[in-house]
DNA sequence: ATATTTTATATGAAAAGGAATATGTTTTTG
DNA sequence: CAAAAACATATTCCTTTTCATATAAAATAT
């Protein structure tokens, strides 16, 4: 590592992490047949009960346009189904379908063995740091970043 | 937030906090007339004298190929220059070019005040441990994961 | 030395993403 | 209640990325 300013950068040492990290994971989600976001969202959709359009792509790290795409392709291959908002007819509830639970379980059985085999070098107490500091980050820089 | 998988799965949370923290910064990169990946390879180059596209796109996060067209857009718009590889004519060496120099000052200046606001809330110590633990992650999740 | 394999970069077609805006619906205002 | 504003999602056009593969130069093997 030559010393470069980046090398020492938050933002690129962030991007990084989340890029090598994630790296070898998102490779075995092919095989699988899932794209990145199609994880996201069948990840986030396995335990509730269906949500909004713009709540997926808020969590998927989509925008929202990106996300109706998204969405538009999983529903062509069966992986979830779009449902018109009950009050709000302004809304979209996607749900996840038996195929598409049916997909995402192994995968899921993956991202958790995989982190653990990440978070293994570690000590529970500096698993939990890391991931609180993590979670400290987001809620600072979630909505807060307006008055810049 | 929902008690759902992924709000406290390691790779979601690495992709959130990068993904939030860079938000506003990359905003303001579009002010000075610069991509993300332009920005990255802009402060790869600032400091050393010329860096082969694959090293680049090591540190872009990019792909090879994607790098290449990169490069392309940044020499159409006088950024950056390639030069053939000089021992091995196999390589391409790429600089930066005076004007790419002038655009990148800003957003250097700019990246490092972004830092340290983003840093404020938090004491040297806790920020150089965050630091040390992405580069730990960095470094044991970069090329030994081949043995998966 | 020649053939083979590896390495570095480039290319091309197809998929995905981004920015701006359109559409339809609800909420607010006067 | 009518008009205006705010909202949630969709659409369009254009740029960027991906995937597979081509090209060309070195390294290795026979």
């Amino acid at each position: 590592m030559a010393d470069r300013f980046v090398d020492d950068y938050l933002l690129y040492l962030l991007a990084r992490a989340s890029s090598e990290v994630s790296a070898q994971f998102h490779a075995d989600l092919k095989q699988y047949g899932l794209q990145v976001s199609e994880w996201r969202v069948l990840a986030s959709l396995s335990d509730g009960d269906g949500m909004l359009t713009g709540e997926l792509a808020a969590r998927a790290l989509q925008q929202q346009p990106t996300m109706t795409k998204t969405i538009d392709r999983m529903v062509r291959s069966g992986l979830v189904t779009r449902r018109r908002g009950a009050p709000d007819r302004r809304q979209v509830r996607v749900y996840i379908t038996p195929e598409g639970r049916r997909r995402v379980e192994n995968a899921l059985a993956a991202a958790k063995r995989h982190e653990a085999e990440v978070l293994s070098e570690y000590s529970r107490e500096e698993a939990d740091r890391l991931k609180s500091m993590l979670r400290t980050l987001i809620e600072r820089n979630g909505a807060a970043a307006q008055d810049d």
